[in-house]
DNA sequence: TTAGGGTTAG
């Protein structure tokens, strides 16, 4: 007999609670007792309500092999229920393989002339959404309009959802615009959309609607949702804003708003209130220990994270995935190798170490320690790197100036079909920038314009960087000013692209014009500024904006203001002048003002001073090589051998070893190395005979030529 | 009285 849409007969109802029980406590083997209990009694499969409600067990229990098996002797498969719920059991899983299961059953289901409503597209539509598979999220949404009735929020909901899910929020816009009945789910479905999207303005919008239409719209899920869109400090006010609302409102006593709250404070650079929110919480659970961790990481507080980790773990709160990931951050952030190593042992042993995001963390920061071989183990490790992790390891190549494998990484990475994204591509620039690797840097170029990325900051202020470093400046120029938005960063990398390509006047008008468009400039911009006025000659220009640093913008000079002030007075030939700067600096002389004194006598032959700005380099134990060769230069230029003698001892005794020289030049689309006294390039001969021939012109056209003493070439 | 939609931590 036909049972579809049969009611449970009131002499079961003993039965469906205990079903009920057993599978709100997920006790299989109570259940599977109970199973064989139903069958002996006749009741199953003679009740198909109790079969469904047993289906939905095993389900619910993730046994979907002995779910499967009871479906298929089950005794009545035209009604909707046990479709939906194997559908719904499978898309909820969220993984990728679930997903695809529910849209098989889904596919089946129609096959079996079984006819679907709105259980069924919640599943399916959720399915879609996990498999990010538009085409099949389109197709459900006409089903939807076909077989649902338009009043059902549920189903549009869903819909909405599985838009916003991909990314479509103008679909999801309309769906959400045309939808006859709406509740709070569906409000803050859009709401979230929009954030996780970027879209604050749109989310923000949303948000005031539904506020303005009375406050009982206004629950943890809709606050949430909107506190998550605010990332940065031009949001703080509105984010304020808002928990002031929450607190009106007591919604902040609720654990998921007071996280949020303390996230939507730490993104926008207000930290002190993020602390305050966490403490005064009263709902802390694992999530509010993992945000705060991640805040204080993110905020640059990483010493403070260790702490905090610690305080949890005496609180007995177990850490969770999200809590290693926010330890790790913390590691990176200040250089602590051994926490994050320890962290490292304590994933292998946890289980938690082959989940892709949590190697991305372990990856970047070994990167970021500076401990690349390590990074790449773990990217090796991944049989399926996602998008972050490529662009990770290749940012982590970048970050150790390995230029090379950066470009080589994302050039296998393109190979095996994965679309790089806006950061992704803004790395790899950064790598063609280091290797002054136009060509590549163009095709990255043509890239970014074919798939219309934007230009926004990491992207656009990458791209005018690679065209500066590499000289082309009519591209910097109009790259720049196509740039929607530019923050200080992006003012810097064009200010010392001009500079670095002998336009420093240019430089300097920049460097105003940034000022009057309201941008404050940081401690980058002055090193820029500084080194223009440097590269013109400009010394008086210099002084004056040197002493603007602290007089006008309350920046406290750096050793590298400093040096780059030294470097100023010394190309102009100030050299006593550049003597008596460093003497009287405020700061730890360092090593790197006498090395530019040095070299700055060494090219206006002040031997005298040079010695003396020589000898205090080495009264500071110098490491570097190039001090020790420009002192015995000056030393040969001055006949003293035993002071040549004793420079070089002083360089055995301290283990310093000269490092070759090295330069190199990208030609049809191949960087060619040279390194000094290498035999090895297979062009050596012709590219030594014409250094010579180039030699012998300077030399005819009266250019004395210059070798230095110690080279051993 | 069997099946369904939302949030915060990377």
């Amino acid at each position: 007999m036909n049972q579809v849409g049969a009611a449970l007969h009131p002499q079961y109802r003993s039965l469906l609670t205990k079903l009920q029980l057993v599978t709100y406590s997920k006790n299989i083997s109570s259940g599977r007792s109970f199973h064989g209990h139903l069958l002996k009694t006749g009741v199953i499969p003679s009740c198909v309500f109790l079969c469904n409600v047993l289906l939905n067990f095993y389900s619910k229990c993730c046994f979907f092999s002995d779910a499967s098996l009871f479906f298929t002797d089950f005794p009545c498969n035209e009604d909707a229920v046990p479709w939906n719920v194997l559908i719904n059991a499978h898309s909820q899983m969220g993984l990728a393989h679930h997903s695809l299961s529910a849209l098989q059953l889904f596919q089946q289901m129609l096959h079996n002339c079984t006819l679907p409503n709105s259980h069924t597209f919640t599943g399916v539509l959720s399915a879609c959404a996990n498999l990010e598979d538009h085409l099949m999220a389109r197709q459900a949404h006409s089903l939807v309009i076909k077989f649902v009735t338009a009043t059902d929020v549920f189903v549009y909901t869903s819909v909405l959802r599985a838009y916003c899910k991909l990314g479509s929020l103008v679909d999801g816009r309309k769906v959400f615009d045309e939808m006859l009945d709406r509740n709070s789910v569906t409000w803050s479905t859009m709401i979230s959309g929009y954030a996780s999207q970027g879209l604050v303005n749109e989310a923000f919008g949303i948000f005031r609607v539904l506020v303005a239409g009375g406050n009982e719209g206004v629950n943890e899920f809709v606050l949430t949702g909107a506190l998550s869109a605010f990332k940065s400090h031009e949001f703080l006010e509105t984010g304020k804003q808002i928990h002031c609302l929450a607190v009106k409102n007591g919604l902040l006593e609720i654990g998921s708003v007071a996280n949020a709250v303390v996230t939507m404070y730490a993104k926008c650079g207000n930290l002190d209130d993020s602390v305050q929110v966490f403490e005064f919480s009263n709902d802390k659970n694992s999530i509010s220990w993992s945000a705060m961790i991640t805040a204080y990481a993110q905020s640059g507080h990483g010493d403070k994270s260790l702490v905090l980790f610690k305080e949890m773990h005496y609180c007995g709160m177990k850490p969770n995935e999200y809590t290693v990931v926010g330890i790790l951050n913390a590691c990176s952030d200040i250089d602590a190798t051994n926490v994050g190593m320890q962290v490292h042992g304590y994933l292998i042993k946890s289980g938690f170490e082959s989940q892709v995001y949590i190697v991305t963390a372990l990856v970047d920061m070994y990167a970021k320690c500076g401990r690349i071989i390590d990074a790449q183990k773990g990217f090796d490790s991944l049989l399926q790197p996602d998008l972050v992790m490529w662009t990770s390891m290749i940012g982590g190549f970048v970050q150790n100036g390995d230029n090379e494998s950066a470009i080589s990484l994302y050039c296998r990475m393109q190979r095996e079909g994965i679309a790089p994204n806006e950061l992704t591509l803004a790395s790899v620039l950064k790598a063609c920038s280091g290797l002054s690797a136009l060509e590549q840097g163009k095709q990255i170029h043509a890239h970014v314009v074919k798939n219309g990325f934007s230009l926004e900051v990491p992207l656009g202020s990458a791209l005018s960087t690679m065209y500066a470093k590499c000289g082309n400046l009519d591209d910097v120029n109009a790259i720049f000013r196509r740039m929607p938005a530019r923050d200080v960063v992006s003012w810097n990398a064009m200010i010392s692209g001009l500079s670095q390509n002998g336009l420093g006047l240019e430089a300097l008008k920049l460097f105003e014009e940034m000022q009057l468009q309201g941008v404050n400039p940081d401690c980058v911009t002055f090193v820029n500024v500084l080194t223009a006025c440097s590269h013109m000659g400009l010394v008086d220009k210099g002084r004056e904006y040197f002493k603007s640093i602290s007089k006008n913008f309350n920046i406290d000079p750096t050793t590298e203001h400093y040096a780059c002030m030294v470097d100023i007075l010394g190309r102009a030939g100030k050299l006593q002048e550049a003597k008596e700067f460093i003497e009287s600096a405020p700061i730890d002389h360092g090593l790197s003002l006498w090395h530019i004194l040095l070299s700055a006598c060494r090219n206006h032959r002040n031997f005298e001073l040079g010695a003396y700005a020589g000898e205090r380099l080495m009264e500071l134990c110098s490491l570097e090589s190039s001090g020790y060769v420009l002192l015995s230069s000056i030393y040969s230029a001055l006949g003293r051998l035993d002071d040549i003698e004793r420079v070089r001892r002083m360089m055995n005794i301290r283990g310093v070893s000269k490092e070759p020289g090295c330069s190199w030049i990208e030609l049809k689309n191949q960087v060619h190395v040279f390194v000094v006294g290498d035999l090895l390039h297979p062009e050596i001969k012709q590219a030594r005979a014409e250094i010579w021939r180039l030699s012998k012109l300077m030399k005819d056209a009266g250019h004395l030529l210059e070798f230095d003493s110690t080279s051993e070439e």
